[in-house]
RNA sequence: GUGGUUGUAGCUCAGUUGGUUAGAGCGCUGGUUUGUGGUACCAGAUGUCGUGGGUUCGAGUCCCAUCUUCCACCCCA
C-alpha cells in the first residue's frame, strides 16, 4: 500500500462542482437537442474492432484504443501462426516477421469507442428497419482516443453529437448552424465562430489543379495556411507531388479574404470549370442566404477555404467552432455531411448531416471566460447543529418535515464542539444553520442562523419552514 | 508515434558553484471564546524533494531510466 494510487495519463476525477458545472453544459446542450426535435440514443463503449477500423484514416487507426482480447489470446495466437506457416508450435522466431496490423487483429477484437459518428452509423442499418426517416438523434457519451495529453485534449472525454440522417435538404446544415447558435447562446458564450466550407469546393478545386488522387494531401496542407502560412504550404504541395503549374492556380486562394459574398466570387473564379466545384459553392450560398435571412443570435458564420477537416467521410459541408477570440482552444465543435457513410456497413443512398460539441473544452473556456453562473451547485440550504441525541432527535424530526417540504436540510451526524459544525457549515456554503439546545427544546423553537449576514431569531416550525422555503 | 518541458508542505512557489537540521505565503490544527462560523490575536504541525537506479565522503541540486504535467509536431473535440 505505500505507493500512491493514480489514475491514467489524460483522465480525470471530477469533485461535486466539477460535476455540476458539467451537468449544466449538457443539460443546456439536450435542451436545445431537444428543442430542434432530436432524440437520445446510446451505444456500447466499446464496438467490435472490424466497426471502427480504416474509418478515420490511418492515424484515426492508430489513436483507437484496443481492447486485448481475454482468455488466453497468446495460445490462440500461437495457434494461428503455426497454421499459416507450418512451422513448429512455439517456435517464436518467426512473428518478429509479421505486421502489427496481423498480430493486433488476431489478439484485440474489440475497441473503445472513437467518436459518435461512427456508432451511429452502424447503429442507423443495424436498426434500419425499426427507424422512421428522416432519423434525428443526438448522443452524449464519452469516447476515448490514444492521444498524447495536453490542454484541452483528454484521452476519455465527451461528445455531444447531433444527427439527421435521410434526408439531403440543405436545411438541415442550415438548422444546424442555427442549433450551434442556439447552444452558445444559451451557455452565455458570446462571439464563437462557426466556420464553414464545403468539401466539394476541396474536390473542385483538387481537380482543377490536377491533383484529384491527392485529395487528402492537398486539404492537409491547405488547413495549415493560417498557421505555417503560404511558403510552407506550397512546399508542402510540391513535396506530396502537386504540380508547379496546379500550385500556381492555387494562388487567388491565398490571398482569399473578405466576405462571404466577395470569397465566393474569387471562389467561383477558379472553380468555374469544375461541376463539383461549383455544386459546393451552390450548396454554400444557399446556406449562407438562408442564415442570413433567419439570423443568428451570438455567432457568427464564417466562409474558410482552408478548413479540411481529416476526417475521411465527409462529402458536402464541413463546419467547425472556433472559441471566441482570445482564448486559447482547438475546436469546440466540428460536423459536416456525409452521403456515403452507412453504405460502409451496407446500407447506401443514405445521406446523413451533423455536428459535434465537444463538452470539455466548453468547460474549459467557460471556466477561462468566468461564464458559470455563481449558484451552479445547488447544495444543502440548512443544516441542524447536533447538540447530544436528545437535540438531535428533535432536530432529525425538523429535518424530515422539511425534506417532505423539498427543503434541502441535514443534520451535522456527532454533537462535536460548536465552531467545529460552524465552520463545516460554513465551508460548505450552507447558508442557513437551526440551533436547537435544551431551551428551544422546552419551547419547541428552532433557532434560525442566517450565515451571511450574521442574524438570527427565534422561531416556530412553521416560521422556519416557511422563511426556509 | 517524434522532439522538448515540468514535478519540493493540502495549494502557489523559493532553495546559490553539490555541503550541517529543506524555507515563505496561503490553507490546516489548537487556543483567546464549554450556545455561535466567516474578521482579529497567540501557539503548533507541515515533507518518502514524483518514483527507481547511479556518480560522490556527501545529492532537492549532477547522470540514466520511468511515470506525470504542459508545449510544439502529427492529428483532433
Amino acid at each position: 500500500m505505500a505507493q500512491k494510487p493514480s489514475i491514467p495519463k489524460g483522465t480525470r476525477d471530477f469533485n461535486a462542482v466539477e460535476v455540476a458545472k458539467r451537468s449544466y453544459i449538457m443539460n443546456i446542450i439536450k435542451e436545445q437537442f431537444e428543442l430542434y426535435g432530436f432524440q437520445p440514443i446510446e451505444t456500447p463503449s466499446f464496438e467490435n474492432s472490424d466497426t471502427l477500423m480504416g474509418k478515420y484514416g490511418d492515424e484515426g487507426d492508430r489513436l483507437i484504443f484496443k481492447i486485448l482480447n481475454s482468455g488466453d489470446y497468446f495460445e490462440k495466437f500461437k495457434g494461428v501462426v503455426s497454421d499459416l506457416s507450418q512451422t513448429v508450435s512455439g517456435d517464436l522466431s518467426s512473428f518478429y516477421n509479421l505486421e502489427t496490423s496481423f498480430v493486433t487483429k488476431h489478439i484485440s477484437e474489440k475497441a473503445l469507442r472513437y467518436d459518435l459518428t461512427v456508432p451511429f452509423a452502424r447503429y442507423v442499418v443495424q436498426h434500419q428497419n425499426e427507424i422512421e426517416f428522416p432519423f434525428k438523434r443526438y448522443q452524449i457519451q464519452p469516447v476515448w482516443r490514444a492521444d498524447r495529453p495536453q490542454k484541452g485534449r483528454f484521452r476519455e472525454f465527451y461528445q455531444c453529437d447531433a444527427d439527421v440522417v435521410g434526408s439531403k435538404s440543405l436545411f438541415q446544415e442550415v438548422e444546424f448552424v442555427q442549433l450551434y447558435d442556439a447552444v452558445f447562446t444559451a451557455l452565455d458564450l458570446k462571439g464563437v465562430t462557426i466556420k464553414i466550407n464545403n468539401r466539394k469546393i476541396l474536390s473542385g478545386i483538387a481537380e482543377v489543379i490536377g491533383a484529384q488522387d491527392k485529395l487528402i494531401d492537398f486539404t492537409v496542407a491547405l488547413d495549415k495556411l493560417d498557421k505555417i502560412g503560404e511558403e510552407k504550404v506550397k512546399e508542402e504541395m510540391r513535396s506530396k507531388g502537386i504540380s508547379e503549374d496546379g500550385i500556381s492556380k492555387l494562388q487567388p486562394l491565398f490571398s482569399l479574404q473578405g466576405e462571404f459574398g466577395m470569397q465566393v466570387e474569387s471562389l467561383k473564379s477558379i472553380l468555374n470549370t469544375s461541376e463539383v466545384g461549383i455544386k459546393g459553392i451552390e450548396e454554400l450560398e444557399f446556406i449562407d442566404a438562408s442564415i442570413s435571412k433567419l439570423g443568428l443570435k451570438t455567432a457568427k458564420l464564417q466562409l474558410d477555404v482552408t478548413l479540411a477537416r481529416g476526417l475521411n467521410y465527409y462529402t458536402g459541408a464541413i463546419f467547425e467552432v472556433a472559441a471566441p477570440e482570445g482564448v486559447k482552444m482547438g475546436s469546440i465543435g466540428g460536423g459536416g455531411r456525409y452521403d456515403d457513410l452507412t453504405s460502409i456497413f451496407g446500407k447506401p443512398d443514405t445521406s446523413g448531416v451533423g455536428i459535434s460539441f465537444g463538452l470539455d473544452r466548453i468547460y474549459l473556456v467557460l471556466e477561462e471566460l468566468n461564464l458559470f453562473p455563481e449558484t451552479i451547485a445547488d447544495a444543502t440550504k440548512v443544516l441542524f447543529i447536533n447538540f447530544g441525541d436528545k437535540e438531535a432527535m428533535a432536530c432529525l424530526q425538523a429535518v424530515t418535515k422539511l425534506r417532505q417540504h423539498g427543503v434541502k436540510a441535514e443534520l451535522y451526524p456527532d454533537s462535536a464542539k460548536m465552531k467545529k459544525q460552524m465552520t463545516h457549515a460554513n465551508r460548505r456554503n450552507i447558508p442557513y444553520v437551526v440551533l436547537v439546545g435544551e431551551e428551544e427544546l422546552n419551547s419547541g423553537t428552532y433557532t434560525l442562523k442566517n450565515m451571511k449576514s450574521g442574524e438570527q431569531s427565534k422561531l416556530k416550525f412553521e416560521e422556519l419552514l416557511s422563511s426556509l422555503q
